[in-house]
RNA sequence: GUGAGCGUAGCUCAGCUGGUAGAGCAUCGGUCUGUGGCACCGAGGGUCGCGGGUUCAAUCCCCGUCGCUCACCCCA
């Protein structure tokens, strides 16, 4: 018996996408691929799950995205060891708060505790050398934080980041982007090797374990792109937003705003941060908590603070395009150039930042109207430090992705909505004398590359030709004992009521070159 | 993780100091056995998200819970 109180529902964060929206979604990343590879990018497809290291290292151990944000499966170790990983970041919150390391103290020692349990498990052969190694240094500052208690924030920092790194051997993930794949897959293929540089494409959908809202999923798709190579040149991040703008605007998705900047290179950027870092804290009394965190967790972020009294400070703070080394000042100035000469709209804004290190110069960002607060349709950038953080060779990168579910809602939202051909023809067919007749003609018109409808029940005409334009069809095609007797087709234009008589040949022929009329 | 708003038919919603539910659209059938869109008539479809409390009586009031939505945090 059917329960309404246990019936299935799709779980928090995905959905169904259904027809007619499924067409929109078809043709919005089929007119990717189609401009994609007039640009000579190639599609790509990577798993959507990897080893958990892949992404956690690519975004930086130290944060807790991994643990947070991603869809883990497969743990190695005992659920033992994760539950004292949790319980470990809890009371380091609750430490912070109230000022007192005692009780995250303790829950250091029961994650190690637990760390002798998982290793000394029957799975300990699965535990890698890394794990080991975080173990003891964990032990290690434990036993000398006691001594030093000038540094326990310190200590209990990277005692954080050391315990997350534990117990990932084994664990996979489910893709919060493919960017990192996209470069496991070059490194993996010896895909430098390859002629020129490689111009690579995906579609497909991401996990992120976060709170839905607007546009945002946790299933949710993208398009991107990636050009690797050993070449940097401003051309290359001309031609990838070129490419960007030429899509959004063929997708009819015209109230689109693209913001470049540079964040400079491994040289430069370190030092504007610390200049920056330096000018708020002049100023922190007169920021909110949230940014006040961030002059120590990630001060780039600062600058994108959307509180209306904070504006004026920011306003006033160090630009990082004052503080570029001199070449990351001309890739910039080249970029600009190149963008003005391929005639693209572009704003420059300095607060674009991304936090990972290893970014570098041009970031960017496209914007669309009618998604409330979450209005980024796509983000990229030059990542010039990303393969060879995956252990593969100095390779030069640049890439973007685009929120497929965002773009779409902004095109559903006052965008320009694609006409998109459904059922070409609906066979109204009646008496079983016409039966064969009508299996066989939609036969021939389905080879012919047409949409066609063929009731599998005889039905009285009048409800026939109702379906047929409930269904949206174009034509219907009335096959009765007249047709059958004359050898002819009866062919009726829905939208004017236009009626002709035709043989199959005529029929083929009208219907074809119909079709090719539409596109 | 935090906050706010909302849960009544497939969809959009109404429901009066509290008296166990309605409309429009959609679906199906009929008027209508060779001509759709219109009109008219009819039908199906609901333990009013779930649990508890107050009450003679709860869709309505109270508490809890779950779900959805939006925003904050985060945003690779």
């Amino acid at each position: 018996m059917a329960d309404h109180r246990r019936q299935f529902r799709a779980i928090k964060g995905t959905r169904d996408i259904l027809p007619p929206d499924s067409a929109l979604w078809n043709w919005f990343e089929q007119t990717a691929r189609d401009l994609f590879e007039s640009y000579n990018f190639r599609d790509i497809r990577t798993p959507a799950f990897e080893d958990t290291n892949l992404f956690a290292r690519s975004v930086g151990e130290e944060t807790d995205i991994v643990h947070k944000e991603m869809y883990s499966i497969g743990d190695s170790l005992s659920s033992n060891l994760s539950f004292a990983r949790w319980m470990l970041s809890k009371s380091h919150e609750t430490s912070v708060r109230t000022h007192d390391i005692q009780p995250f103290w303790k829950s250091v020692d029961s994650f190690l505790r637990a760390c002798d349990e998982a290793f000394a498990s029957e799975e300990i052969g699965r535990k890698g050398d890394d794990d080991v190694q975080c173990f003891e240094k964990i032990k290690a500052i434990r036993s000398e934080a006691g001594n030093d208690p000038e540094n326990t924030e310190d200590a209990a920092r990277e005692i954080l980041s050391l315990a997350n790194t534990i117990g990932l051997h084994g664990l996979m993930s489910l893709r919060p982007e493919a960017t990192a794949s996209v470069a496991r897959a070059y490194i993996e293929n010896g895909m430098q090797t390859l002629p020129g540089n490689v111009k690579l494409y995906y579609i497909g959908p991401m996990f992120r374990r976060e709170r839905p809202q607007k546009g945002r999923y946790r299933q949710f798709y993208q398009i991107g792109a990636e050009v690797l190579g050993q070449s940097d040149a401003p051309a290359i991040d001309a031609e990838v937003l070129e490419m960007l703008v030429v899509f959004f605007k063929r997708v009819g998705l015209t109230r689109t705003t693209l913001y470049v900047n540079s964040i400079g290179c491994k040289e430069c950027r370190p030092k504007y941060v610390e200049v920056l870092r330096e000018k708020l804290r002049e100023v922190k009394d007169q920021l909110g908590p949230d940014s006040q965190r961030r002059i120590d967790t990630n001060p780039l972020r600062v600058l994108d603070s959307k509180l209306p009294e904070e504006q004026a400070i920011i306003a006033k703070l160090p630009r990082i395009s004052d503080h570029l080394c001199a070449e990351c000042r001309e890739h910039f100035a080249k970029l600009k150039e190149e963008l003005n000469m391929r005639g693209i709209a572009y704003e420059e804004n300095w607060r674009l930042v991304r936090g990972l290190d290893y970014y570098t110069r041009t970031t960017f960002e496209v914007t669309a109207e009618g998604l409330g607060s979450q209005n980024a349709v796509c983000g990229g950038g030059r990542y010039d430090g990303l393969v060879e953080l995956l252990g593969g060779p100095p390779t030069k990168g640049i890439g973007f992705a685009i929120g497929s579910d965002r773009a779409i809602l902004s095109i559903q939202e006052g965008g320009t909505l694609p006409h998109l051909s459904g059922l070409a023809v609906f066979v109204a067919w009646m008496g079983q004398a016409a039966y064969p007749t009508a299996v066989h003609i939609t036969r021939k018109l389905r080879e012919a590359g047409l949409a066609v409808e063929l009731p599998a029940e005889e039905m009285k005409f009048k409800k026939s030709l109702g379906l047929a334009d409930k269904l949206g069809a174009r034509y219907a095609l009335i096959i009765g004992e007249d047709e059958v007797a004359a050898g002819t087709f009866t062919l009726k234009r829905l939208a004017d009521s236009e009626q002709k008589k035709l043989s199959e040949y005529e029929l083929l022929e009208y219907l074809e070159s119909e079709r090719r009329g539409r596109g």
